[in-house]
DNA sequence: ACGAAATCATGACAAATATCATATTTATTA
DNA sequence: TAATAAATATGATATTTGTCATGATTTCGT
């Protein structure tokens, strides 16, 4: 099994501050693991006894609302962390994980982070200021959910993923998602996405490639109304 | 003024993680002061050069969306602390603080806070466990605002505020907020909040004395679809 | 106490979005 | 590969919410 102290993954979250004993005990009893696409990584209300590494891949985080619709409420991708939270409250989950694309991930078990956040300030402070920018990005989400229409929002969305996880050779977005998937992002009916993708499509401001999605025109998409 | 040492709020926020020398040193540099109803306590933008620990009173955190309407996203009252998300995260506040009745609060500088975060592990993994709770509940209100309707918002609102700020000696809310503040919580225009609050008055859910909110029946509220 | 300004309230209407129905296309699997 | 299921697409309509107009009430400063 690969090891830790090797690993270029961790240059991308909180681990990088980590001294190097500290990551060869951590690499000592983390476990490697693939992830299927569509598959639960944890669900809401589970107890999660650690802390994902995204090798590989995407999820998304969200949450089931009483009317039975989930909400998706981020994406973590390749390099970032995932349970986070949960393990610093030292509650259950409050949200479900799942693939979105298969997925390497390691898991290292809750006490060995804890242990180490208790002794490296530094570490510490790392995690601290990744939940402080988690916290911005939940503030400007719910802004946009209160503030701005569909059509804006999913625009948003759009772009979003654009620049946050990037395109395939044919400039298609890499992160492939569901007609569904977009509107539990956005919090809206899956007709009404799909509604306004096919509007966006008139308008030339995308393109679709079988279920992939082309951003033609991004200015445009961020002039939307 | 009153030292931070013999200070009974600091039981209800993280500087109770202090060490008694750690508490005499922030004491003898912080400052105290007096804010008047809806005076602003920092803008959005603007760089908040500590934290606030508030001895009394309770203020909103609001931020102005494009279409030039205010979304209040939390509300911060006496015992807890104020400021910390961009303390950490080193960058100007994403939010503007709005003082909501009469204020009494100790200014922290930054430099006193970050010393310790990076020195107390206690200290700085409680603020981290502040941190992912405050993340939680963002979570819920980014479902809350995608998912559910003016009114349920709105209902939401009423519980919240009874629970989490109780009532005056005669059963109303003892936080005292205009319509436009209830339409910022919720995400909708002033008067359609007004209109649920009417009808929620109709109903005989709520009842008001002048501009105070009285919670009649707050299992019909629960129930409000 | 008085007038100006803000806040609260309500109606009428417009716009946005949800829901239901029903094709059509695409994926899955027996 | 045929059969079946799932996802996408679109129309018709209902519901929710926003906007504009207007008046009543409350608050505030002098």
């Amino acid at each position: 099994m690969s090891k830790c102290e090797q690993c270029i993954i961790k240059q991308f979250n909180s681990l990088k501050s980590l001294t190097k004993n500290e990551l060869v005990r951590i690499s000592s009893c983390k476990t490697s693991r693939f992830i299927k696409k569509g598959e639960v990584i944890f669900d809401e209300g589970e107890a999660v006894n650690g802390v994902y590494c995204i090798k590989d891949g995407i999820c998304k985080l969200s949450k089931l609302s009483e009317n039975g619709k989930d909400q998706i409420v981020k994406m973590v991708v390749k390099g970032q962390l995932l349970g986070q939270r949960s393990l610093i409250s030292g509650e259950s989950s409050n949200l479900q994980a799942v693939a979105l694309n298969d997925m390497e991930v390691c898991f290292i078990p809750k006490s060995e982070i804890i242990a180490d956040l208790q002794k490296n300030p530094k570490f510490s402070f790392d995690v601290l200021q990744d939940m402080a920018n988690d916290l911005k990005e939940a503030d400007d989400i719910i802004v946009n959910m209160a503030q701005k229409s569909v059509k804006q929002r999913l625009a948003e969305t759009l772009i979003y993923i654009y620049e946050s996880f990037g395109v395939n050779p044919d400039g298609t977005l890499s992160v492939l998602l569901s007609r569904e998937d977009y509107a539990n992002i956005v919090g809206t009916a899956t007709e009404s996405a799909i509604r306004v993708l096919s509007q966006f499509k008139k308008e030339g401001l995308i393109s679709t490639v079988g279920k992939f999605i082309k951003i033609e025109n991004i200015n445009g998409l961020k002039r939307v109304e």
